[in-house]
DNA sequence: TCCGCCGATGATAACGTTTTCAAAATGGGA
DNA sequence: TCCCATTTTGAAAACGTTATCATCGGCGGA
């Protein structure tokens, strides 16, 4: 049973001991071919009494296809970025495929172009490129030519297949509600962004000036709550600042904090209104309007795509969905009727 | 130079090219064995010209070395697990090594059964098991011998490496420390445990016995904060409950929303203690008081052990690291004074 | 000048599997 | 009974790379 040492045992060993011929071993395991009952419970039995288990390196060597696809990200932590590789890593384990992840940390060149050399130096069938920030359109404008590739984003595609959340939709529509209930105008906290084209800043300021409100400067965040929450306290001290929208959940939780701290109520003072979905929003005090995106389908339509990329040449180049706005307590009226 | 169809370019072809021999191409690009300037140049020029790229799949095959670690998880969107992600991936790439990773969603023996069986149907140096829940433990019962392997918890091992979190004691620092405020008891909302032995339980039923104080029964909240969420609004009904210590902090939080709701003050009314140091905790309204817990060095933890198991011989079994209590603002003395 | 050594190079084997192709076995019809 | 079609099986080739080994060249020492 417990075979340690020595070498994994290969096709050769159980077909010796079921004594039939290496190709009929394969086509037992694989079912390729029928082969007759009497053998197949031989070679069946020889499997299970070594252990074996087919070497995919040389399985993937005569065949060239792979199982393996790569998926690149700049971080995995984060909640929209942990949700679209769950959901990426459920569609692909259900059609057979492995998930590889590389992260890649900053946009510089040097180390964007490692990472991918890196994921690359394994075959794979195929990438998906989580672009939601400036490593992964680093890193997708490294990737070589050839190579099944799309991106997950909230932005429009260049080139390359992208599925899409319409981060521009679901802004407008979150700026839209916000200036409806009485606000003068909106503030935008923002996420660093994939390229020139931000989704949700866009969003917001479509829906302003098509409200010809005032713009005012997009306040930039990076990615960290705790500089949210000095932005709320910032915030606090001024009066024309009645409702926010965050470029994430975690900025507006930071910032709900700061505004507190400051002693600004929410949404009496001041209404907040977050992106994402975060699932602890709703139970945050106040809990947190937001803007629900599904990124765990964003991540399986991420690997359908590229499924049609492996498959039929008939592939659907985008896949969109627009979010959703979820009305709870962190925002309201302005204070005095605008 | 975009050369699409056909097939990928092989050592062959970039051999005839540079006019060298195919193993001298290879030294070049291992770099294994000096080859004289002038063919390196050659051979580097017939790479860049080519779009060469070394077919991993024949690499490993005929090395058997292979550059892939398997990570088996049941989630990877909980904070914990996705931290311990983070800190494998980043010590793998570091090394050199490419991080897949496969979901395993039960614990019923077919899914999990699928689950190995899809991640070693690649040719995998080592797997590493984030053993926090029964999925995690069922997938360490069946991955075969002589496979390098090593196990992340928050509980002791058996038989493979382990990388630990010491829960045992972070639970009990946690409950002295309400228990030292004042409180008669401490009550506990368990998350689901690898295995009989629940290191944050047998911390916190320490404690208590150590104490000397009455050890209430334990409420099981599984993942879901929603279900903490309900155990607030029941626990708020009842004055002998004057702190509570949680599995996590996303339970703690879901929790505190429930008393809130059902009126209950945080920490006035009643103390709240989290467990992991989840990021969100400190802008929580109250802060949250958690049990600090260091899941990214976990996963590099976790990898160090696994690249012992797969160099030398003399590999260290196991590595412990303490947790550590953050006091916010959700814990404080009883409201009478006890 | 010759011998032996060392470094660079190329021919060939090997890795473990699937695929191709031919051979063997089986079955049915005349 | 024989022959052909069909199914099952096995031998050998192929995948692209690295490892092994022998060969070739140059160089230093006698």
């Amino acid at each position: 049973m417990a075979r340690s040492s020595t070498r994994a045992p290969s096709i050769a060993d159980v077909a010796k001991l079921a004594g039939v011929s290496v190709p009929t071993v394969s086509r037992v395991i694989t079912g390729s071919v029928p082969v007759s009952p009497e053998r197949t419970d031989r070679v069946l039995a020889a499997v299970r009494e070594l252990g074996y288990r087919p070497n995919g390196a040389a399985r993937a060597l005569v065949t060239g296809r792979q199982s393996v696809i790569a998926v690149l990200a700049s971080n995995t932590t984060r909640y929209g970025y942990a949700s679209t590789l769950q959901g990426i890593e459920e569609a692909a384990r259900l059609a057979g495929f492995i998930v590889m992840i590389t992260v890649i940390e900053t946009d510089e060149p040097a180390a964007v172009q490692a990472a991918v050399d890196l994921a690359l130096s394994h075959p794979v069938a195929g990438v998906v490129v989580l672009k939601f920030d400036p490593p992964g359109a680093a890193a997708l404008h490294r990737l070589p030519d050839g190579l099944p590739v799309v991106a997950a984003s909230g932005g429009r595609g260049d080139g390359v297949p992208h599925a899409v959340l319409d981060d521009t939709a679901g802004a407008m529509a979150a700026t839209d509600y916000l200036l409806g209930l009485g606000h003068r105008t909106v503030h935008y906290v923002a996420v660093p962004t994939s390229g020139r084209r931000a989704g949700r800043a866009t969003g917001w300021k479509r829906a302003l000036t098509r409200a010809a409100v005032e713009v005012p400067p997009v306040l930039d965040a990076g990615w960290e709550p705790e500089r949210a929450y000095e932005i709320g306290r910032e915030l606090a001290g001024r009066d024309d600042v009645t409702a926010v929208l965050c470029g994430n959940d975690e900025l507006a939780m930071g910032l709900m904090r700061g505004l507190h701290e400051a002693g600004r109520r929410v949404p009496a003072d001041v209404s907040v209104v977050g992106f994402d979905g975060h699932p602890m929003g709703r139970f945050w005090t106040p809990a947190l309007t937001t803007v629900e995106q599904d990124f765990a389908d964003l991540g399986r339509r991420s690997f359908a795509l590229l499924g049609g990329l492996l498959g039929a040449g008939h592939a659907a180049k985008t896949s969109s969905a627009a979010p959703r706005l979820v009305v709870r307590e962190s925002s309201g009226p302005p204070p005095a009727a605008g």
